[in-house]
DNA sequence: TTTAAAATTGTAATCATTACAAATATGATT
DNA sequence: AATCATATTTGTAATGATTACAATTTTAAA
């Protein structure tokens, strides 16, 4: 599928910064911060403001076309690959590295040194779950 | 154990304002941000600094005393219970609770409605883990 | 006590992110 | 094609968590 239908398929209107921004997002597996990839971005296309990069990464994690990783506390990283996985930050480098999830109890960890491993859920605890929306 | 005596487990030397955060954190198991500690610590101890919660949280982190939670990107959280186990951050009020580990492919998510998980480990990439440390 | 090192403090700076209002683009309707 | 309403984008200014830094205080050994 290309980039402009899936856009669409997360109901997000299709515009040339969104198309742009999404595009990178699948072409740089990096998890770039907001500022990475505005930085590459502005050198294609110099009128794009750094505005338009956290209104179109806030609307795309809404609408779940992207992820937003809170790996560190240094600046929120976004990725393109919304399929299941988990991440490995490099403590020295603070590179970070997609993990394949191979079953519910195991991860393959590759090379990697590991030293410590977080479980974050996110979800709706007992008492907000029912409350209505509106 | 007494609080004194955990830090120096940890090998950290126990002040008073240490005593006070560690105890803060044993006490509340609420996962506060830096701020919330102050606040409150700053009731007891008019003349405790912000930079002082800061400074020692992340000396905590470093020792391993307490860990750091990047859950959101609103703030740091801070734990004081270092054992085993996961989290999850209800999306409308904010709360963040602790989830027990029953095994590694199963973990209790009691009443609550779960939408996302993470997976995020820390640790050394291949090329870093063969860099002499100094 | 003297003295050096460690810990704490307050203020100022940093910097990622957001708020906001103006400008531009889009797309339907006449 | 002109008009109009709505959505999107932009630039600037504000926010707010965290850190840098230098001065002060505490600690503990000699």
């Amino acid at each position: 599928m290309n980039t402009k239908d899936y856009l669409i398929t997360h109901n997000i209107k299709p515009s040339m910064q969104r198309i742009a921004i999404m595009d990178y997002l699948i072409n740089h597996k990096t998890h770039p911060t907001a500022d990475e990839i505005f930085v590459d971005l502005n050198k294609l296309y110099p009128t794009l403001s750094k505005t338009t990069i956290y209104n179109t990464l806030k609307l795309f994690t809404e609408n779940g076309a992207v992820l937003t990783l809170n790996i560190d506390e240094k600046n929120v990283r976004f990725d393109g690959d919304t399929s299941n996985h988990a991440h490995m930050q490099c403590t020295r480098c603070g590179k970070v590295y997609d993990l394949k999830i191979i079953s519910d109890a195991e991860i393959e960890v590759a090379n990697h040194e590991i030293v410590e491993t977080q479980i974050i859920m996110k979800g709706y605890c007992e008492k907000c779950r029912n409350i209505n929306n509106n």
